[in-house]
RNA sequence: GGAGGGAUGGCAGAGCGGCCGAAUGCGAAGCUCUUGAAAAGCUUUGGGAUGCAAGUCCCCGUGGGUUCAAAUCCCACUCCCUCCGCCA
């Protein structure tokens, strides 16, 4: 959620800024009509709750003086008042809950620096690295999917027996790799974010904070008999940490790692685009998450990613930085850069990571806040961003990793954490 | 799943329907004293809304109710703890 006092004292910037999301003026005016509104009765309460004390407090006094003759007359004056009062507290409350509606419905601003654009064709690559065409030419490329199969180390008959489309089953080597690359991102990061693991079924009330449950997002999973939610991604359970906390300046910033199962109900058909591993409903994920101060938030946002990209380069994977434009941007994020590896086997850059500045939209319904040295209390500003996503890289290792005569090598840096160097096909000679 | 107990400030822990946003203790911060430290003394020490400010208003797990007036009485819910059962 925006600060609703920017629709009452920075109107049009706050409109400006938001018509870059591709948001209809409406909205940000709706939502001002009623920040109006709810202020107006907040103040008619609040003068009549004075009087119902003032009144009330009188009649405390004339009671202990027994002057039950004096206060019987004030009593029921103050009945009258009491009624009228209630009715008007009624109103702020649907003032409130009209505001809260409309809010929640109103993105996050996007950071001034932000390319404009409306779609994904307008985002920026900002940078690629090792990566050159010539290196594909003259060979033949195979997808994710027919090297795991041939190589059993994917079944994706058998995933489908078990759970549908968009489930994967991996097997032996193919185990092996997934165990190995969590353990590579867990490891590079160590030193600076602390390691988590945080429940993977969450209360409805710590999804719908972090923003990952709305009217309109039915991404995430319920369980039937109880309030409770599979995450989408560690980040839920991250951010949930602190929900309604009061960090001292001094603990900030806070790095946080998880490596967790992530649930995504995708709703929408399986395809071309969501063979193998591209997408699906369940997949395992190093989640990186940040607290900090709101100065440190730009410098913290390009640590993120350049610590999101370290496991990219140890495992020698050709990848560019894209930022997405104004237009492109996520419901709750500032700003965003994707880091996508280049498939060969689809010939395709599959996203594998996405960093978001989320400012303090999150923390500002989740209260997530710190004590100013200084004085004061200030919501705290939230990042995150993929630490590793070990489908669509572990498709990446193996497509890369495709040699003339079949088998599959493995990054070197992925060795000892995999214990293994070749993958080979059944009965192939060793 | 069954039985009982509880929920008040950073923690512990009081709180007759009005003088209670709330005693007291601990913790923390500042100051005094001291060569320094400890000890002692003094002071400060929750969150939020509204307002230029003074102030006013709200918050004692959550939501309702009774009342002129609720931390205090009533109802519902949630969560936590203990014991029993089940269990990796």
């Amino acid at each position: 959620m925006i600060d609703s006092k920017l629709l009452l004292d920075q109107y049009d910037a706050t409109v400006r800024r938001l018509a870059r999301k591709g948001v209809d003026p409406a909205l940000p005016g709706e939502a001002r009509q009623l920040a109006i509104r709810r202020l107006e009765l907040v103040r008619q309460v609040e003068s009549l709750r004075q009087e119902r004390n003032a009144g009330a407090t009188r009649i405390g006094e004339l009671m202990r003086e027994k002057r039950q003759d004096e206060a019987e007359p004030l009593r029921a004056e103050m009945g009258e008042l009491s009624s009228r009062l209630e009715a008007a507290e009624a109103e702020m409350r649907l003032a409130q809950d009209d505001l809260d509606d409309v809010m929640s419905r109103i993105p996050n601003l996007p950071a001034d620096d932000v390319p404009d654009g409306r779609s994904d064709a307008d985002n920026v690559v900002l940078r690629t690295e090792r990566y050159d065409p010539d290196d594909y030419k003259g060979r033949d490329w195979e997808p994710h999917w027919d090297i795991g199969e041939r190589l059993e180390i994917l079944d994706g008959k058998r995933a489908a027996k078990l759970s549908g489309a968009m489930f994967a089953v991996l097997k032996g080597d193919g185990a092996r790799v997934l165990r190995g690359l969590t353990a590579l991102a867990l490891d590079i990061h160590r030193d600076s974010y602390e390691e988590i693991i945080p429940p993977h079924l969450v209360r409805t009330e710590v999804i719908t904070k972090t923003g990952h449950l709305t009217k309109f997002d039915t991404q995430a999973y319920r369980l039937r008999d109880d309030e409770l939610w599979l995450i989408p991604t560690g980040e839920v359970a991250l951010m949930g940490l602190h929900q309604e906390e009061i960090l001292n300046e001094a603990d900030l910033p806070r790095r946080y790692m998880a490596y967790t199962v992530c649930w995504r109900r995708e709703a929408g058909a399986a395809g071309k685009e969501t063979r193998g591993l591209q997408r699906l409903h369940e997949f395992h994920k190093v989640e990186l998450v940040k607290l900090c101060r709101p100065e440190d938030g730009d410098a913290e946002f390009e640590s993120l990613v350049a610590d999101a990209a370290r496991p990219l380069e140890m495992l020698g994977l050709p990848y560019r930085v894209v930022e997405l434009c104004a237009g492109d941007l996520t419901f709750s994020a500032a700003r965003v850069y994707d880091l996508e590896v280049y498939s060969p086997g689809v010939d395709r850059w599959l996203e594998v990571a996405s960093i978001s500045l989320v400012t303090d939209f999150q923390s500002r319904r989740g209260q997530i806040r710190f004590r100013r040295e200084a004085g004061g209390n200030e919501l705290v500003h939230a990042l995150n961003g993929s630490g590793l996503a070990t489908p669509r890289v572990w498709a990446a290792v193996v497509e890369h990793g495709l040699q003339l005569d079949g088998s599959v090598r493995l990054p070197p840096a992925l060795v000892p954490y995999a214990g293994i160097e070749v993958i080979k096909e059944k009965g192939s000679p060793s």
